[in-house]
DNA sequence: AGTATATGGTCAACCTACTTGACCATCAGG
DNA sequence: CCTGATGGTCAAGTAGGTTGACCATATACT
């Protein structure tokens, strides 16, 4: 039991240290291809702004924040030229945010560093336990939304 | 390239779920199990904490703060009753934080959360991909500290 | 149709965790 | 001893979030 707990606590620091890791990896990478001023939570809206846009209130219930909250970091995105503000189509009271060409830049930009990041891990672990990994993490919160969580 | 990147993406984007899950549990299980008004940050200290205590500065470094900050966290702990500050032994101008027997207990409450998140992970998972990832996370970032990181 | 209620969004005020800057006490090296 | 570096706190400012009030529009119910 004691042994057990123990185990646990490593496989959580291991994963921590990894997550904190590979955000901090990602921002930098981002920072240094020319994206400055944009912190790790508007990553998180990137992700789902990217396909389609999104309202304000999706984006809310996605960061987990209040839907002030994710007004206020759409105005900066806006102001950054990141997004854009689009009345919605078969609703009047809302408004799609959308990426704008920056904006997919950006994404792009941090597609590229966590691939880097990945790389890196690769060459530390190997192929097969780097695919196993692939293979094993998405399982465990299968639709697990991608936000900050502390 | 193009899928390179993307699986890259799928990898972080679990990996980063599976972090804010783990932490979501932990602090859930912690606050269940009776110790409240606690946030994870508290935690990251608990751990640099819980051997033999430290200074105020070595926490902000654990914790990737000022010393300022991390001197507040400790007045925090210290009011609700999870650590005291002692004279430092050999240097009276620091002082050394440790735990009370209450900060050692909910220790091991967050202890207990994480193996139950792990034990939920080892269901979904099975026993030899769990320790495929218990042999794998803690290569990639060995000396990792443990901190918030976004 | 007409009213009532729920929903999307913003404005304003406040809260909290963190920062920067100044400062004191003590240590360590000449 | 001085002199500079280090551990720690106090005070004030900042950034990102919250709660609460409010308006416009959509949806449901007679």
């Amino acid at each position: 039991m004691l042994v057990q707990n123990s185990e646990a606590m490593a496989l959580s620091a291991a994963l921590l240290a990894v997550a904190g890791d590979l955000t901090r990896r990602i921002h930098e990478g981002v920072a240094a291809r020319g994206f400055e001023g944009l912190r790790p939570a508007h990553g998180f809206a990137f992700t789902r702004l990217a396909p389609d846009g999104a309202t304000v209130t999706d984006l809310a219930a996605h960061l987990g924040v209040t839907k002030q909250a994710a007004s206020q970091l759409v105005d900066e995105l806006v102001r950054k030229g990141y997004a854009e503000r689009r009345p919605h189509p078969g609703d009047a009271r809302a408004r799609l945010v959308v990426l704008t060409e920056e904006g997919w830049a950006c994404t792009r930009a941090a597609e590229e560093a966590a691939a880097e990041a990945v790389r890196a891990w690769g060459e530390v672990l190997g192929e097969p336990e780097l695919r196993a990994l692939r293979a094993s993490l998405p399982r465990i919160v299968p639709g697990g939304p991608i936000r900050p969580a502390w």
